[in-house]
RNA sequence: GCCCCGGUGGUGGAACUGGUAGACACGCAGGACUUAAAAUCCUGUGGCUUCACGGCUGUGCGGGUUCAAGUCCCGCCCGGGGUACCA
């Protein structure tokens, strides 16, 4: 039978489906192993030849895991939220579940050709009424729950209220926003004058329902608060930080604003140590933990509060220098501080106002397009060292962003890049307190050399200095060690129609949680997919959008990422009506093995769903601290754009190589009309009208076009599409070929060129199955010691390649199998079967087929892994390579076991060395066993 | 600016712990089979040099360590990604 993927890739996906192959339960006899793909959104493209790599990689791994006798979990779902949807809804009325629907159900079409393993009967949708009911289900659970510092964990708000009703909140130690007392002094709730938020439990008892909510609203993990958010006006929603980048919004890349806005919030702050130490448990790139530190932002300090003269109030800044007070020469103040009014003498009121308003008036992108200009104001107050009482002048600057630290430092020009420009652009006094730099040119940053100008720290090393600075504030009291992190709680409303609403209704304006047994709340249908004449989300648009008593719903609903912060618990209990999942599962299933993805959700995603699973693992749900073990991520599929030189002015076109001897300009022309970078001149003619009577200047009789790897997309007419390689070639040698393009990590450009070399490998495998005929024929004679090494050379190789993930250098080991099988004839079961074994976590049909065709009526799924065998590769002799000088000259094979002094005998004894030795005595002769001789003349 | 990752033939890449650089493919050139084409097979293929045997040279650049460096160390250059007034 001649090869043909196409009837034998048909048959075998249909057998397993029938016989759900992949159908994964609990198996407490076998060990658990669970590899996920980072689940896709469906968008309306489909799949490109770059969407499959991973899950290509991913389903290999996972068969081979199941050949080595794991129980694999290997599911695939959809987080079938996303703007695309609802944006193409608001265009053309389609309800965003259709337009889904049909995305989803074309990426499985896709998938389903490529013959991956999923365990389909516990597919996800994250718009799914049964699964985001366990989004909802969780958010009320934030919610109830607020985070203690002493016990490093979440604890129930049930808790947290006997607290407060037999002690008040003296004593707690809670997760907040610092200063969160202010905010609630502005709304219509009031605790008098000068309240520092804290209360006994009397007080507590004497608050109103309003008064109590409000407080403990501070404490929820799940929060509704006033504050400034990333608001784009052309998608009509407010982002968060990690869907924002330089000031436009990453999907759609619109404009953003900020603006102050009710919004919910998931207090991701209170783990950020805990998701800062996690990092150093899990097996990712450095370069993903490096930007996860990054985003986290821990800096180590202190609080130090300044008096201000003629006031009573006390300046309080944050720095991490706090070794550096003595040189400080000026304070300030973010545009935002609320001592700005309060400090300011009435003189110069009105100035200083003028700045913040002018501030505030800027847009994102204007500041951080004018980060280099330098602006402030003086306010004409001052503040006095706490140490010796000098004052230095207070001013006020937006290089001081409001949400970091206190909003306020001490400015250290000296040693401080920043403090120094706006000192050279103000003309303020700059004091050196640090040897080691000459700060006439610039400031000297680093934390090294001796204190200075420092009164009681002079001649301290800079780290002593910090220490005794921060023993002396603790001392004074007047301030204290701290830690503060770059990390923004998370916010988590959208303006937005197509996602999870939120399980909340409003009663005299205070959000309530709905029980959980009327959960799911399911999406509303709507007239219109836009915000309302008001200004309101799309949900307010929903007919009863109430509650059974009548109390409103929450309009807002959830962000992308909530629903797939949990997704890979869900996987383990998929259809369970009763419970997110259930104790059996996840204590089975435990966490992720090996998570496959891509990078470009390092700060987003990937943060996100660990603080999700940190939580569950609080209140005894996830049994793993880390939802993934070890992450790996693929590499981008970069397009290979065809490029053809047109002559100016015609309609004529010049080959590559004579391009220069033209003036020309260049155009991208469709990949599917340039085969190995020759032209297909009819074809381009046929391309498009214009260019009907294109005349071509050929080189050789042929139009060779030139290259550019850039982005796969279809202004480039370069995206290549997985469907049209998979009906030429089969899944199996696409599956390969993804695979033999280099290394899993790395970004390569595809070259649909290449395909041919693995197409031909398959069928140079297929036939070592076949005789001259095409007939199926396999041997029973006993395999020889050639064929047996050639073997058991390759169980190795391959065995330690798919362990390292390394697939590319797994195709290659195969191909070298098979041309050293094909040149010694070889047509033994002995050792043909095993090979089917090994290849069939890489092309699965290919395999299957050809095992059913030795006889055997199981899917080959349910073999075992050939066992690898030492012996048969034991070597009589090894072929030296003999260097003079470090230069390899020639190898000599030499007897496997022989002796060092005896190598060293024979090598010099060789008729090629006295060429070499040219009559000298060697210096030194090193010999490696098994590996090299090396003569030093 | 800072932090990661990378730089090897015409191309994709290999060389895992320092030990024969360029495996395996693509492409190209030549040949076999064929009326012809496709398919298949064989040979060659880093550069320079030599009729040839061979020699010299070669992993972004400059130094260093070592018997031995693509691999380790120091200093640069270039490309890609992340991040950006975070005190």
């Amino acid at each position: 039978m001649e090869y043909n993927s196409q009837e034998i890739e048909k048959k075998w996906q249909k057998y397993w489906l029938d016989h759900k192959t992949f159908h994964t339960g609990i198996d407490p006899a076998k060990p658990k192993f669970y590899v996920l793909d980072m689940f896709p959104y469906p968008s309306g493209a489909g799949l490109h030849v770059g969407h499959p790599l991973g899950y290509i990689a991913s389903d290999i791994f996972s068969r081979f895991k199941r050949l080595k006798g794991f129980n694999v979990l290997h599911p695939m779902g959809y987080d079938a939220y996303g703007l695309p949807a609802e944006q193409y809804a608001i265009q053309t009325g389609t309800h965003p579940a259709i337009t889904t629907e049909k995305n989803v159900a074309r990426y499985r079409e896709q998938m389903d050709k490529i013959g991956f393993s999923y365990d389909w009967d516990r597919e996800v949708k994250t718009c799914d009424p049964k699964y985001y009911k366990w989004t909802q289900w969780t958010f009320i659970r934030l919610y109830n729950h607020w985070y203690d510092l002493k016990s490093g964990k979440a604890r129930p708000v049930a808790e947290l209220t006997e607290i407060f009703n037999s002690s008040g909140n003296a004593d707690v130690r809670a997760a907040m926003t610092p200063n969160w007392f202010h905010e609630l002094s502005k709304k219509d709730v009031s605790f008098g004058a000068g309240w520092k938020g804290i209360f006994i439990a009397s007080d507590w008892a004497g608050f109103s329902e309003k008064q109590q909510q409000e407080i403990l609203m501070n404490y929820r993990l799940a929060y509704l608060s006033e504050a400034m958010v990333n608001w784009c006006p052309e998608l009509g929603t407010v982002l968060a930080n990690d869907e924002v980048a330089n000031g436009y919004s990453v999907r759609g890349n619109h404009p953003v604003e900020r603006k102050m806005m009710r919004q919910w919030f998931l207090r991701i702050t209170a783990y950020a140590q805990r998701l800062l130490d996690g990092l150093e448990s899990v097996e990712w790139s450095d370069s993903l933990k490096d930007q996860q530190k990054y985003w986290i932002g821990r800096s180590q300090g202190a609080e130090i509060h300044f008096p201000i003269q003629g006031s009573e109030l006390k300046l309080n800044i944050f720095t991490t220098r706090p070794d550096t007070i003595f040189g400080s020469t000026f304070m300030v103040l973010s545009p935002e501080h609320e001592y700005i009014e309060k400090i300011t003498p009435a003189d110069q009121l009105e100035n200083v106002r003028k700045y913040v308003k002018e501030v505030a008036n800027r847009s994102e992108r204007e500041r951080m397009a004018e980060v280099k200009k330098i602006s402030g104001v003086f306010t004409g107050a001052y503040c006095l060292n706490p140490f010796n009482g000098k004052p230095s002048p207070i001013w006020v600057a937006d290089y001081v962003l409001a949400g970091y630290g206190t909003g306020a430092i001490m400015a250290v020009p000296a040693h401080d890049s920043r403090d120094y420009d706006f000192a050279k652009h103000f003309k303020l006094p700059i004091t050196e307190v640090v040897s080691g730099g000459d700060i006439s040119e610039s400031s000297y940053d680093a934390k090294d050399g001796i204190m200075i100008n420092s009164e009681f720290i002079n001649g301290l090393n800079v780290k002593a200095a910090i220490r005794a600075v921060i023993t002396k504030v603790n001392e004074m009291g007047i301030g204290k060690g701290m830690v503060n992190f770059r990390l923004r709680d998370a916010i988590f409303s959208r303006q937005r129609y197509w996602g999870e609403p939120f399980p909340v209704y409003f009663k005299d304006g205070i959000p309530y949680m709905l029980n959980d047994n009327e959960l799911p709340l399911e999406l509303p249908s709507v007239d219109a997919y836009l915000p309302t004449e008001t200004g309101e989300p799309p949900l307010a648009r929903a007919k009863n959008w109430i509650t059974k008593e009548g109390y409103p719903l929450e309009t807002n609903t959830m962000p992308g990422f909530a629903g797939s912060s949990g997704y890979y618990l869900r996987y383990m209990d998929p259809l369970n009506p009763t419970e997110y999942f259930s104790k059996e599962a996840v204590n089975y299933w435990q966490n992720v093995d090996l998570y496959i993805g891509g990078d470009e959700h390092a700060t987003g995603h990937l943060i996100y769903s660990r603080f999700w699973n940190k939580f569950l693992f609080d209140i005894g749900l996830a049994v793993r601290e880390e939802p993934f073990q070890k992450l790996v991520n693929q590499g981008k599929i970069q397009g290979r754009s065809s490029l053809v030189y047109r002559l100016k002015g015609s309609n004529t076109f010049v080959s590559f190589g004579l391009k220069d001897q033209y003036e020309h300009s260049v155009m991208h022309v469709d990949v599917s009309l340039v085969n190995n970078d020759i032209l297909d001149t009819q074809e381009f003619r046929r391309w498009r009208p214009d260019l009907a009577d294109a005349t071509f200047i050929l080189e050789d009789g042929t139009y060779v076009c030139g290259y550019a790897v850039e982005k796969m997309s279809k202004s480039l007419y370069n995206v290549v599409n997985p469907d049209e390689l998979i009906e030429h070639y089969g899944a199996d040698t696409f599956r390969l070929y993804e695979m033999f393009l280099g290394p899993l990590e790395q970004s390569k450009p595809w070259d649909t060129n290449g395909i041919e070399g693995v197409f031909r490998f398959i069928r140079k495998f297929w036939r070592l199955y076949h005789d001259e005929e095409n007939r199926f024929r396999l041997s029973d004679e006993a395999a020889t010691a050639a064929e047996l090494r050639i073997l058991h050379k390759t169980i190795k190789k391959i065995q330690e390649d798919t362990e390292r993930l390394s697939l590319n250098t797994a195709v290659s080991t195969f191909m070298i199998c098979v041309n050293e099988l094909g040149e010694l004839k070889c047509s033994k079961r002995a050792i043909l079967e095993d090979l089917l074994i090994l290849i069939s976590s890489f092309a699965p049909h290919l395999a299957e087929e050809l095992w059913q065709a030795c006889g055997h009526n199981e899917s080959i799924t349910q073999a075992i892994f050939p066992a690898f065998n030492e012996a048969y590769l034991v070597e009589n002799t090894f072929k030296y390579p003999v260097s003079f000088n470090g230069k390899m000259r020639f190898t000599m094979e030499l007897p496997a076991d022989m002796p060092s002094a005896e190598i060293e005998k024979a090598v010099l004894e060789a008729e090629e060395s006295a060429k070499w030795l040219e009559g000298k005595t060697p210096k030194k002769i090193i010999v490696v066993n098994r590996k090299i001789v090396n003569i030093v003349l």
